[in-house]
Parts: C-alpha cells; sequence; structure tokens
DNA sequence: TACTGGATTCACT
DNA sequence: GTGAATCCAGTAA
C-alpha cells in the first residue's frame, strides 16, 4: 500500500473528502478504512470560518491532524486541507474498522459491528484519538493509506444520524454506500434527512 | 470573569 | 422523537 504524503492535502478541501474515501487510516496497531468525510470550508458552520487560536491550525497548514473536544465528551478528528493562508479541513465522520475488533469492541461498549465507528465521535473512542493527536503532521502517529479500493459490503450513510440543526452548512459529505457507490451528499441546510445524493 | 452553546451520542419513551 | 450528559473555546463585559 502506497503511504500518503502531506501534500496529498495541499489541494482543495472537497477533492480531498472525496479521494480519502476508501483510504485506510493507520494510528499505531489498529487499521479502518474511511468512508465517510465531510469538505468544510468557509462557512459560518464550519471552524475555518473565523481564525481563533483554535482554528487556526486551519489556516495555517495543510497535512496535519486537527482534534477538537465537542459537547464536552466526544473528540472529533480532522485533517487540514489546502495551501497555507487558504483554511480547509476535512472531518472523518465514519471508518470501517478492519482489526482489533474485539478491542474496539470494549472500547466502544457495544458488540454490534455497524456501531463500532460509524460516527466522529464513535470513530475517536475506537481508536482512542484525543487531543494529543491535535497538530501532528499526518505520516508519523497517524499515516494514511492509498487501498486500490476493495470495500467489503459496509453499508453507512445513515440520514437518520442528522442534526446540524439551523446552521448554516454549505459543505459537502460523502459516503460508501456499498461495495461500488461512493456518493456525494448535498447537505439540505433545515432538514439533514432530506440531503440529496448528487453523484455516484 | 461569567456565560453560552456546540462538526455528538446514548438512553429512554 | 426527545432530552441529557459534559467541558471548554469563544465572546461579551
Amino acid at each position: 500500500m502506497k503511504e500518503l504524503s502531506k501534500e496529498f492535502f495541499k489541494q482543495d478541501t472537497v477533492k480531498v473528502a472525496k479521494k480519502l474515501l476508501g483510504k485506510i487510516i493507520v494510528i499505531g496497531d489498529l487499521k479502518g478504512r474511511i468512508v465517510e468525510t465531510e469538505a468544510y470550508g468557509k462557512d459560518p458552520a464550519s471552524h475555518a470560518f473565523k481564525r481563533t487560536e483554535r482554528s487556526a491550525i486551519m489556516f495555517d497548514t495543510y497535512g496535519h491532524v486537527y482534534v477538537y473536544l465537542i459537547y464536552g465528551m466526544y473528540n472529533c478528528i480532522n485533517f487540514t486541507t489546502e495551501k497555507e493562508t487558504v483554511p480547509g479541513a476535512v472531518l472523518i465522520r465514519a471508518v470501517e474498522p478492519l482489526n482489533e475488533i474485539e478491542l474496539i469492541k470494549q472500547r466502544r461498549k457495544t458488540n454490534k459491528k455497524d456501531n463500532l465507528c460509524s460516527g466522529p465521535g464513535k470513530l475517536c473512542q475506537a481508536f482512542d484519538i484525543d487531543k494529543r493527536y491535535n497538530n501532528l503532521v499526518i505520516g508519523n502517529e497517524i499515516k494514511i493509506y492509498d487501498d486500490k479500493f476493495k470495500l467489503n459490503h459496509f453499508k453507512i450513510g445513515q440520514s437518520s444520524r442528522i442534526g446540524i440543526k439551523d446552521a448554516l452548512h454549505l459543505e459537502w459529505r460523502f459516503y460508501i454506500i456499498d461495495n461500488e457507490h461512493v456518493s456525494k451528499v448535498k447537505i439540505n441546510q433545515k432538514n439533514e434527512k432530506k440531503s440529496q445524493i448528487i453523484d455516484n
């Protein structure tokens, strides 16, 4: 498997989000396939909308790991994108775990395979990701590999797990729906259940 | 210094 | 479908 370099992330955020689908993320001994991503650019729902101490990494870097705590209990992992000076990041929303399943079941306190890493907070729990990974360069503790897209059947894209409320949310989300289809979903700002699949 | 609310998840109805 | 858990970044004063 070919390892992605930091330079891979120095391009359009939406393109990175789509290209990351099917890639393999390796953290320590754990491996997973990225099956859902979301592109965050300069829109008001994004930390990239305004530069703050926390979000500066999205403005100043590409190919870095951005981890933040949400709702006081869950971490979310992003990879920064675009050239320096252009803010952007891709949120990793879901992963298909590929090994250490028993360990992950323990960490997640569930036995259901589809419930192990099917959400940004869940996958951070499963892979033990927290703020100690924030600001690290991709390629060290966290590596991403190209994989010739050999998907097992893994349905994701849970349209019920939608709740951005009334935040203005214009960016794109990408799912692997099944073995063959990769879908680009346009988020409906008011009702995410009505979000539309744009292409395959 | 104090207050507000969130790129979520889970238990419960 | 609804509400609670939980903490800290961002903001206002």
